[in-house]
DNA sequence: TATTGTTATACTCTATAACTATA
DNA sequence: TATAGTTATAGAGTATAACAATA
């Protein structure tokens, strides 16, 4: 104890592993890449969703429901999450007017999910792509986009996670 | 309201936005995209990560500090959290022996981060590349993770919440 | 008994506000 | 007064466990 070495300037490693200042990005390892991106795009994006009182767990449920209404249940599997968190997410978005849940008419236990009128513009501001685009856009061009939606679509479709998605 | 058209079956989508069925991620915009890897990343890299009680979170903090010790104040900084979450983080990182910190000689209100033998440890694991690499791995060749590191890395580096990093 | 959904509880990450201790 | 860090409080997302209602 007592390396009092470093924290005003940079001071020594106490190991070989360390390269005697933060090793740049491209040298990380990729674990620690996607996580940067997730926070990124966690943060920034976030910010940009917080403009439509969304986040990155409750959009993916509007896009969803793009697709047609839903049991929770139906939801929580396609989300990957589990019943008891789509539940409270729904609440929340139903809270806010993006989604409503009736009654199923043939099973009282089930409950329809459905976006509202307000959900869709939500979701229509969001798909604008010069919008979300504009996350990214401005460190990659067009083409390095594109590429980069490719193998985030491989990586999505392919997921350890997701084999059933 | 009260467009219980669809539920159990697929339906209508009761706008024109709507194709009619679950969109291909291929059709996703690249912001639900990177939301769903991002969401992918934080369920199969934290289930990986768990292994050494880490998040996505965590291990950033212990990859700063690999380039040397800091005060809380700097790592905050440098994570783009606030310091009041660094904190927190730490306190958790300490429990579990990752980091220690220690009082700076000089300051006494500063208090000193350094990663334990424990930390590196942990990097070390997570470090290997066949590791970490093997959470995409399954998804992407090894062009594509080339690739796909080339543009993180970028996005990262470039970023609009990363503008000092 | 099985299915659908909820509430209870807990943990992490995050933020803002208010606080202590030191300078 | 300014700086370094903490605690208090709050809210989202996540999970498991226990529960109610319906089938």
């Amino acid at each position: 104890m007592s390396h009092t070495e470093a924290d005003g300037d940079q001071g020594s490693t106490r190991r070989g592993s360390g390269p005697g200042v933060s090793p740049p990005p491209s040298e990380w390892p990729t674990g620690r890449l996607l996580s940067a991106a997730a926070r990124r795009v966690g943060r920034g994006g976030g910010a940009y969703l917080a403009g439509w009182s969304l986040t990155h767990a409750s959009l993916p449920v509007l896009a969803v429901l793009v697709g047609g209404s839903r049991s929770q249940r139906e939801l929580a599997r396609e989300l990957h999450v589990t019943e008891q968190t789509t539940s409270r997410m729904l609440a929340g978005l139903e809270r806010i007017g993006y989604v409503n849940r009736e009654p199923h008419a043939a099973d009282r236990r089930r409950r329809t999910v459905a976006l509202t009128d307000a959900g869709w513009r939500a979701l229509d501001a969001l798909n604008d792509p010069g919008a979300i685009e504009m996350l990214v856009g401005s460190a990659l061009d067009a083409e390095q986009l594109s590429e980069l939606r490719r193998l985030l679509v491989q990586l999505v479709e392919a997921g350890p996670s997701g084999g059933n998605a």
